[in-house]
DNA sequence: TGTACATCAGTGAACGCGCGTTCACTGATGTAC
DNA sequence: TGTACATCAGTGAACGCGCGTTCACTGATGTAC
């Protein structure tokens, strides 16, 4: 056996990672396969060797990004998982709706850089986006549930579309200062459902 | 001078009718020059006598969904324009977020259908987009004004952002009863948001 | 009123490019002896 | 330890298709006389 396992795995890794990148910044239809593959230092043809099919490729791309932990994402951040409460919402709003986030178009939440490219996409990757909404409102429940929301999971879920919503909003605007109002505006509303009753 | 001006001026906007439900379903990649001219009654050839690139179509066709009046995108929803305060927000906010706007993906507003289409466009589109959130705001400004919140503005873009992030991320679920409780879930929080202090 | 003419909206074939995918081949590497 | 071999990750040329764009041509229509 020529070439270990780890090697295999090792390259298919750094494709999906350079992937995840690319199609962050530029989109499905914006990225080839040849770019990719150049990033991840390859040539076009190995793709096949890894993958079925480009389409293939995005929803590893996705899954690899709800994989990773969130404190991960954001890391200046520092999420307390330990306090279920509001304070733990008001982080993950004050993270997500930051001017970091925003500017991170390699590695921002794929529901602000993808979201058309995904309504288009095939159930696979949809399944992928729906399992990220449900991570995002899990954190948002755990805390609305320690606040005696009267509905938890209802809140936590109006809670992501404001965050996503601030976000795509923001990423459409050529203007930063219109851009930065937008997502003040939707940082500051968030906070306001997020707090305590 | 053959065929009148006014018979060009028909075709153009009829080309440009078309070509915006097209995108609004499909999105900027997914639809081909080709299938805009058919759809019209016309050959891929005429295109090039009334625009100078697919792009320039695409911001037209953004630009027609903004000139409309709202009150003509949902129909059996009464905006009542002569009510500046809580009511007409109120009504925007079950407009923009019932079923009945979600499942119109040949006109539904463009800010749902093309998020990532336009975040990777050209400064044209994105000023046109930006006019769009401009408008939309602009009537929860109103809204927030007469109901006496302390920031009007600021008010109204998070609304703005939570009505359009809920249809987003609505539309990018499969499973139709997660989509129909994300959208519930937003339109309910910017319900109360929008309420009378 | 009728006819010749000029204009230009519309046609459809062709071009050229990019890109996803295929495929025959190469060569680095682990294994067997 | 050294050598022959087998495997398969990786290479890069080629294919085929779709699509934006161009262009020479057509023919419907308004105008001039």
């Amino acid at each position: 056996m020529p070439y270990t396992q780890e090697h295999k795995q090792e390259t298919r890794e750094r494709i999906v990672e350079c992937a995840r990148q690319l199609f962050n910044r530029k989109g499905f239809n914006g990225v080839s396969i040849d770019e990719i593959m150049s990033e991840a230092g390859l040539t076009r043809g190995g793709f096949y060797n890894h993958f079925g099919a480009k389409e293939d490729l995005f929803v590893e791309a996705i899954i690899a990004y709800t994989k990773c932990n969130p404190a991960d994402r954001w890391e200046d951040v520092e999420l307390d998982f330990s306090n279920a409460g509001a304070k733990l919402a008001q982080q993950m709003i004050n993270a997500y709706l930051s001017q970091r986030h925003l500017d991170d178009l390699d590695s921002h939440c794929p529901m602000i850089a993808l979201p058309s490219d995904v309504a288009r996409s095939s159930p696979k990757v949809k399944a992928a986006y729906a399992s990220l909404i449900e991570a995002m409102g899990g954190i948002f429940e755990g805390a609305a549930t320690a606040n005696q929301q009267s509905n938890p999971r209802k809140h936590s879920l109006g809670l992501v579309a404001l965050c996503v919503g601030g976000m795509v909003l923001a990423r459409m605007l050529e203007d930063q200062d219109f851009a930065n109002e937008v997502r003040e505006a939707a940082r500051d509303m968030a906070l306001e459902c997020a707090a305590p009753q």
